[in-house]
DNA sequence: TATTAAATGTGAACAGTGTTCTTGTCAAGT
DNA sequence: ACTTGACAAGAACACTGTTCACATTTAATA
């Protein structure tokens, strides 16, 4: 029989069968993991995995459905780990907003430089989320709860200055287009409820550029182009915070 | 003997058996295309592509050195195509602005706008560009100058502005650092030459934006985030025309 | 023109892959 | 104590990229 729906993780494994079950899973998620970090999704390879853990190949099909699923599993994993990532660094973040120390521009940027130095520091793991989708792919259902972690994490020293006032407005304010405003409406309701429509469109600006900085650094495309990409990523960021209206 | 390096293409081909064999090439191009478009790099199969002509797949190798080979081929094709596609726009908004129609910012659509809908039309070979880089990868030697022509054309308007004295100034003006100056400079010295630094370090936040914002939306980030990506691509490309100070 | 030499295509083979199925073994629940 | 289920192994199948020895056809040369 196929893998059982993974042993719920609400509660203690029970019998020692889901002990040791609970821990070969995460044996091989660890390996495979090692594998991508080192070569890539494309050469991930059961069978090597296999010979890593010193067993048949097939045994792995008793802990997932295939190679597909153990990539999804995989990039679940990344998704969670940039969200983590993303909340620590908002929660450092404020932490240092409740000492009074530095402005909400620069607040702001913590969580953006937190993203850059993870995905440099795992760059094929970035590539799980925001890479090629894979061919066996479509984003896993786990992956939209982190993702929204993310979000959450990266809008929270904004909505912190706009709830202490602090935000300032445009000057001349954009104009919005009706139709603009309802493409952008599940971010308004759901992420920013009370914020100005133009401060959401900039706040979905910044996270195209932020996705956009990272994945051409780590991708390789600065080339012969950018000498020192840090600096530029740094001087967005703080463009960014300046046309949303941080200081 | 492994393939010799391509016919010059300067000549045309003398021999029959030179132009079966730039047919033969281009014919397998053409195969291998079709199924990068429809499945996917990762899913490219040197055996699937000699079923589909009819031939031993050991027969491919006169002509490719093997599917990195191959695969390098098409990401090549890929970047030139994209070239071409961004030059087109290029070329088209010139005319216009021969014929005075609309103002920069207008002109400076073109291109990404361009950019985008390619990438729409054939979302595979974006990835092949900016996705994950493949494992036989690394950026072949050809590529930079495609990638060049795509970054020539963006900037023409934006050139072509500035020499006539349209481009708005920064009011008041950035502050670049020495450092972003200096890691900036490739670009400053072989892109856009005489312009001022800051309007350098936009143009390739531009670029930043431009690429995440297609890739969020070609691979498929937008998700229960943003309902019509092309209004909040509108409305990033107008806000950076509007930074740079085109009007 | 006859003869070399090179270029091309074939088919078999090897090593690797994901996946399935049958078989055996051991722990858990009745 | 016995039965049921989970687990692991190994063989097998259908793929994959790649190499090689071998024909065959074409181009260049003597």
């Amino acid at each position: 029989m196929p893998p059982t729906t993974a042993a719920p993780a609400t509660s203690a494994p029970r019998t020692a069968r889901e002990r040791v079950r609970e821990e070969m899973t995460a044996e091989i998620l660890a390996v495979a993991g090692e594998h991508v970090a080192r070569d890539g999704a494309a050469a991930l390879s059961l069978r090597s995995i296999a010979r890593d853990l010193g067993m048949a190949p097939s045994a792995l099909y008793r802990y997932f459905d295939g190679r597909d699923a153990l990539l999804s599993a995989l990039i679940l994993g990344a998704y969670e780990a940039l969200a983590t990532e993303a909340e620590q660094a908002a929660e450092q973040a404020e932490e240092g907003a409740r000492r009074d120390a530095g402005g909400d521009a620069e607040r702001w940027l913590a969580v953006p430089r937190a993203l850059r130095t993870w995905a440099l520091a795992h760059p094929h793991q970035w590539g799980l989320i925001f890479g090629t989708p894979v061919p066996g792919y479509q984003a896993p259902e786990g992956t939209v709860e982190p993702y929204a972690r993310v979000a959450v994490a990266l809008v929270r020293p904004l909505v912190g200055a706009h709830a202490a006032g602090r935000l300032r407005g445009d000057d001349p304010p954009h104009q919005v287009s009706d139709a603009l405003r309802a493409a952008v409406e599940p971010v308004s309701a759901g992420l920013l409820p009370g914020m100005p429509v133009e401060k959401v469109v900039l706040v979905l600006q910044a996270w195209t550029t932020i996705v956009g900085a990272i994945s051409l650094e780590v991708f390789g495309h600065w080339r012969n182009t950018v000498w020192e990409p840090e600096l530029l990523f740094e001087a967005a960021m703080a463009q960014v915070a300046e046309a949303i209206g941080l200081r």
